[in-house]
DNA sequence: CGCACATCCTGTGTGC
DNA sequence: TGCACACAGGATGTGC
């Protein structure tokens, strides 16, 4: 449920289910998914505690504790599943041949929270206070948020001699943005991924920041409609190739030129633009 | 400090 | 069909 838009939507659909609930009981299947904390941990902090809401910074999810918070990371394929009662998740999770995958579930006073990922690379962590985690302490402005202003962006762009894909996946610096909006800002932005960040005029980053926002809210848009369904776990977002101008559009032609758009390796990962129109 | 790179995992798609 | 291999929406630790 990888970037912001993705990870908002769910939180929203989330919400409501799991406002004002106790956690009764954390089931374990997978241990992998609390490291490197120990599960006992997570049992022992989050059993009995009361869920105040549900809250996103960047691509995480929190949910905020009477006593602490939970935070949870989808990675690449993490997913959450709604189950109506234990009885049903001990009857369908991780059962062959079709069960569902589940890692890790929180069973509430009413309903049953799964995070799931096959993949092993999502993690569910507990922390005393959001100071006490390591990885939210480090992230940056979120890429909704109001203090996120073309000059922060502008100076930011300014310290780093990066590339601008590889700058606009540093967390560090803004949150949220990962593979596929990187590639679709810079489309919008008519700029060219492995320009040097600090090469950008102001009028440059004024325009990779609005389309920065507004290629974040689209997708958000159309991640809300339909709205995530945590109890189906074949559930996915649809409709999302539609809005995309670059990311996986390789060797199609380019919605502005006609050019054929390219892909193009960057600190290892995927990069799709069309090298006609972003300068 | 910034940066390049390997690493953590497993499923799916592709070409032979 | 079987198999090997590339690739995947991400973050972190390592060594330079």
């Amino acid at each position: 449920m990888p970037e912001l838009p993705e990870v908002e939507a769910v939180t929203r659909s989330l919400r409501p289910l799991v406002r004002g609930r106790r956690i009764c009981c954390v089931h374990i299947f997978h241990p992998i998914a609390t490291k490197p904390q120990s599960p006992t941990r997570l049992a022992k902090f989050a059993e009995r505690r009361r869920i105040l809401d549900a809250s996103r910074h960047g691509k995480y999810l929190l949910l905020v504790l009477d006593r602490g918070l939970i935070e949870m990371h989808f990675r690449f394929d993490g997913q959450l599943i709604w189950f109506r009662s234990a009885s049903e998740l001990l009857r369908r999770a991780n059962q062959s041949p079709d069960g569902v995958h589940v890692d890790v579930a929180l069973e509430l006073d009413k309903g049953v929270l799964g995070f799931a990922d096959q993949r092993h690379f999502g993690r569910v962590h507990h922390w005393e206070s959001f100071e006490a985690c390591p990885s939210l302490r480090a992230l940056g402005l979120d890429a909704l948020s109001r203090e996120f202003t073309p000059s922060f962006l502008h100076a930011h762009l300014s310290a780093s001699r990066r590339p601008l894909k590889e700058f606009l996946l540093d967390q560090s610096k803004i949150a949220g943005i990962g593979n596929i909006y990187s590639a679709e800002a810079l489309w919008h932005a008519r700029l060219d991924p492995r320009r040097p960040a600090n090469s950008l005029s102001r009028t440059d980053s004024a325009k990779l920041h609005k389309a920065i926002v507004s290629v974040l809210r689209r997708a958000l848009e159309c991640c809300l409609d339909p709205a995530p369904d945590f109890r189906d776990p074949q559930w996915w977002f649809q409709g999302l190739e539609k809005i995309l101008r670059a990311y996986q559009r390789e060797g199609l032609p380019c919605r502005r030129c006609g050019r054929a758009i390219r892909r193009i390796e960057q600190g290892g990962r995927s990069t799709y633009c069309c090298l006609h129109c972003q300068k």
